[in-house]
DNA sequence: CGGAAGTTGAGGATTGCTCTCCACTTAGAT
DNA sequence: ATCTAAGTGGAGAGCAATCCTCAACTTCCG
């Protein structure tokens, strides 16, 4: 959102520029952050060049697509805050955005690339969400203690990237190893010994690696 | 190992076909399948021609360095079924095939690819060892019932895929979330459930996708 | 109707890989 | 010492997948 609209625009260029945003919403679905700028072009029925013209980077199409997308994560992230027990808002919470990242592969590109990109504003809306999250979870007694807020994405990132490789198969087949790792985040006496936390900066690089690149060298 | 060994090799290409080989470990193991021949030649020291003289394609070059090295993982699992404790037996395997693959990208595309290329004879040997394995556990009364074999390749492909991507910064933090999913497994009055196995065909499809082509179509 | 705004899609530029080919080098038999 | 079949190197041909431009054309709207 937001910069110097300069002219209004004609009226079929403002048709076209909707069905650009409606044909890459669903190419991102399908694709990520990997489909192409012409792929979408085709979808919307337009040249390339228009998507171009209207779009000069990926990057602005990405944000024109997601910026409002990652903000429902932010609502899930408030509703789950609500629930009473706060292991299922917990768990809610990681189910149900684990069920929107496997339904659309783009929302999931972006939600892990929240501090990159043009998406630090969701990004700094949904960490301290995460962390009273955890915090409840942790204060309840239900979440071992050893498991951080830094370890979301890393288990979303992994789970995640599961059910787009069984996409074509077993599309929900995920859930199963997503409830896997939800049984082992349960406080026990017995528990095994996870190890260093990652820090920032390690979860930072590895979203990086999670994440198709998007970039662009040179203007 | 074992074809028509047509003519005894020069002293000089011998020396040159075992450069590849060593060369060709230590570029797989940094960047897997999706390492190229040239870089193999490069490190080898020798030029392009030559490797393909020797290795006709990729997959013959893979075939020669990884027999071998998973049959490691078969004695591995041997070893693991000696254990007294069916869960630890179960368990340490688990780890230390994910080290193995942590360390060795290539290992870790030849094992999860087993069913495909020439790598059929150790997967033939594996699978009745992890059957094995799972079923010591099941009657132990220490693995989660409704766990099978089949989500072994599918955790070890999420897990060291992880792996993978944390290479650079934290190359153990897979084990954090190993440690997560084995204690996921352990069986528990109050686990969650985990839904309809994966089956064959569908672990097939997913290992699949979990690992760089290496095809060339044509001859 | 005129001209500014918009559109198009073939194709240039780039990147990255596989694999071939032939002039050149060398092992090793004689 | 000489000869030659075996072996070698590496430029570059061929292929594929993108990104992005631009000049000729179309459409809107005052």
């Amino acid at each position: 959102m937001t910069e110097t609209e300069a002219r209004p625009l004609r009226r079929d260029a403002q048709r076209n520029r909707e069905r650009i945003i409606q044909a890459a919403r669903e190419v991102f679905a399908a694709r990520g952050f990997a489909a192409t700028l012409d792929d979408v072009a085709h979808h919307a029925g337009v040249g390339v060049g228009t998507v171009y013209r209207r779009f000069p980077t990926k990057e602005a199409l990405v944000e024109a697509v997601f910026t409002d997308r990652l903000e429902d994560l932010v609502t899930l992230a408030e509703e789950a805050l609500t629930e009473p027990s706060a292991w299922d808002g917990l768990t809610g919470f990681l189910r149900r955005s684990a069920r929107m990242h496997a339904t659309d592969r783009g929302l999931r590109d972006a939600a892990l690339s929240m501090d990159e990109h043009h998406f630090t504003q969701a990004g700094e809306h949904i960490v301290p969400l995460l962390e009273q999250l955890m915090a409840r979870a942790h204060a309840e007694g239900s979440l071992r203690a050893d498991a951080g807020f830094r370890d979301f994405p890393i288990i979303m990132a992994m789970v995640t990237d599961l059910a787009q490789q069984s996409a074509e198969c077993r599309p929900d087949l995920y859930e199963r190893y997503l409830e896997l790792v939800i049984d082992g985040l349960r406080a026990r006496p017995d528990n095994g010994d996870l190890g260093a936390e990652p820090s920032e900066t390690d979860v930072r690089a590895i979203m990086r690696e999670c994440v198709p690149p998007l970039e662009t060298r040179r203007r």
